[in-house]
DNA sequence: CTGTTAGCGCGTTCAT
DNA sequence: ATGAACGCGCTAACAG
């Protein structure tokens, strides 16, 4: 048996209750006293016990951090969701909380999320998107007064809390690099579905290409799915165009090194032939062939961000919804060049 | 306020015992009063107080996960320590078992440990090794007779249960592999420290080197440290050998990338004039050029196993510790080929 | 079969 | 400045 505060009292002939604001250093209680007591929990080893006081403080110090991640996500993108949790995870211990994993198979318990709640297994959530829509689980968790902050996910709803990466400005970014490198025929290859992360980066490709005065031709949009059979067709029909584009901006690293590896089957050169953009600024994104010219988010910040904004949450009272959008940085190697 | 087992109880006309028993499937409790309890708990959404029960129950229903992770193996393997955690994740939750991260600052806290252990904040643990001496956390948790299972390092201890991947195998593999392409020379460049996993895969490659009747020759070794540089120093003097080796076997993907990089810089091809051999089989050795031949290491196995041994470790009583090597796979890529 | 009683270990009144 | 008493929500021994 551990120690209890029982022991503990009895070792310095006090009261448990004495004790007990001793260690939570209470006003009432005497320097002397104090010291008396931490130095007798110091030396017998005395932690309090950690259910007991979550019963009684009704408060865990603990975050749930929900996965909601399709299959293909998962697999390609973990170094960015662990880098997330690398940021939650250090934020979250200098304030003295931990961190449950609770990853949602895709609604394969619907109430999951409620029993989370319910049975009060957290103080708080971090729900992590990866492509996957999350107004179920939001309006849940708004429903069942659970605090939360939504990650690398905007967020319309004014009411949630959200931590996000500057996607529309990386798109503008990536495609200003494109044009002033001297491209105008620019392909960009996004997802299937209009989330916010594809939609947002889509309308940053549109709007450097206003801002440069060029005209958005829709034939260079295509939606494909995350495989690579998808971006092979995409990239086929493109250099089937009349005008095919000299350079190809696509939604994240992953499709990148993808469309590097067809254009080079296609016996095609990069960035000579067809320049590349990436999206994300993961560390494979460097060892490819040629390096990827991408955009970096700040993963391990946007982790960390959004555990300091649920912190606040406790903290505070009433307090507004943090709405952050993190800015993301051009790294510019050796995918794209200035043309001729 | 949600509701509680006194609520279910009142609303029913039952005592609060007999609800926590009817819920809790007791023998003593008629159908028809469980039927009737369970109806009313689904309806009024009573989901029970975790900590209360916690308390009660003397459990968590909760496993940490204790990572252990030098600097650079953080950042560059969050791929395989994330494919761990979903292995171990996914295992937790088909048990109704919760992950608690905790990230060891490198011996920064202590007796942080001893905190997990003493305030029963989770059942039991699993550490997680990357590269780093855990002697000390053994020793702690085996002292607090907290339940752990060490997962991806083998431990010589006997007492000590882990689950980890093939190493010695893996070595042997590679090196036969490349010793079957028709080299004779392979040099291998492993880590500094003498760690399970680095020393088992250089016995490994020793024992294969034996198998096909190939004298060993220490000249062939490098330790280096992980950064490029020091990689970039084996290669030079391995290439400066009177009879340069022409085939690398690097200690891990990471270094392998590395190697091919620096070959490709001194205008070497591979796998034309030195073969290269990586080992993990992260997602990034199939993108690199060439591809990589490694050998893979079932990550997310490792870390469903781990999870159940402990689970194992739960249900039963005085059992033995559980010591699982698993076997790695050889995939060939084009970074290994027959010689002429 | 059901209810009464008694804690689990801790924090917080309210007396003294 | 200290201690006695109560209760958080639940489970378990013991009655009836």
């Amino acid at each position: 048996m551990a120690i209890t505060i029982k022991d503990l009292a009895d070792h310095l002939g006090l009261s448990v209750s004495t004790v007990s604001k001793a260690l939570n250093d209470y006003g009432d209680i005497s320097e002397r006293t104090k010291q008396q007591v931490h130095a007798a929990a110091k030396a017998l080893g005395y932690f309090p016990d950690a259910a007991a006081r979550n019963l009684r403080r009704k408060e865990t110090r603990r975050i749930g951090v929900v996965y909601c991640l399709s299959r293909t996500e998962t697999q390609q993108k973990s170094e960015f969701y662990f880098a997330e949790l690398r940021g939650a995870a250090n934020a979250a211990e200098i304030a003295d909380y931990n961190l449950v994993l609770y990853t949602l198979a895709s609604a394969a318990q619907p109430d999951r999320l409620l029993r989370i709640c319910q049975s009060k297994e957290v103080d708080g959530i971090i729900l992590m998107a990866g492509g996957v829509d999350l107004t179920g689980q939001i309006n849940m968790l708004t429903q069942q007064e659970m605090p939360f902050v939504v990650v690398s996910q905007r967020v319309e709803d004014p009411q949630v809390s959200f931590v996000a990466a500057d996607n529309a400005g990386g798109g503008r970014l990536a495609t200003l690099h494109l044009l002033d490198a001297g491209h105008r025929r620019i392909a960009y290859i996004g997802r299937v579905s209009l989330d916010p992360e594809n939609s947002d980066r889509l309308a940053g490709y549109q709007q450097a290409l206003t801002e440069r005065g060029i005209a958005f031709d829709e034939r260079l949009l295509r939606h494909t799915s995350d495989d690579p059979a998808g971006i092979r067709e995409a990239i086929s029909s493109l250099l089937a165009m009349p005008e095919p584009p000299t350079a190809i901006f696509a939604f994240n690293d992953n499709r990148a090194v993808s469309v590097l590896k067809i254009l080079q089957e296609r016996g095609l050169r990069v960035p000579d032939d067809v320049a590349v953009m990436g999206f994300d600024g993961l560390s494979f994104s460097s060892t490819s062939t040629p390096p990827l010219s991408t955009i970096f988010q700040p993963v391990t910040e946007l982790g960390k961000l959004a555990t300091q904004a649920l912190l606040e949450h406790f903290s505070q009272e009433a307090q507004m919804p943090v709405r952050k959008i993190l800015p993301v940085e051009l790294i510019v190697r050796s995918s794209t060049r200035p043309i001729g």
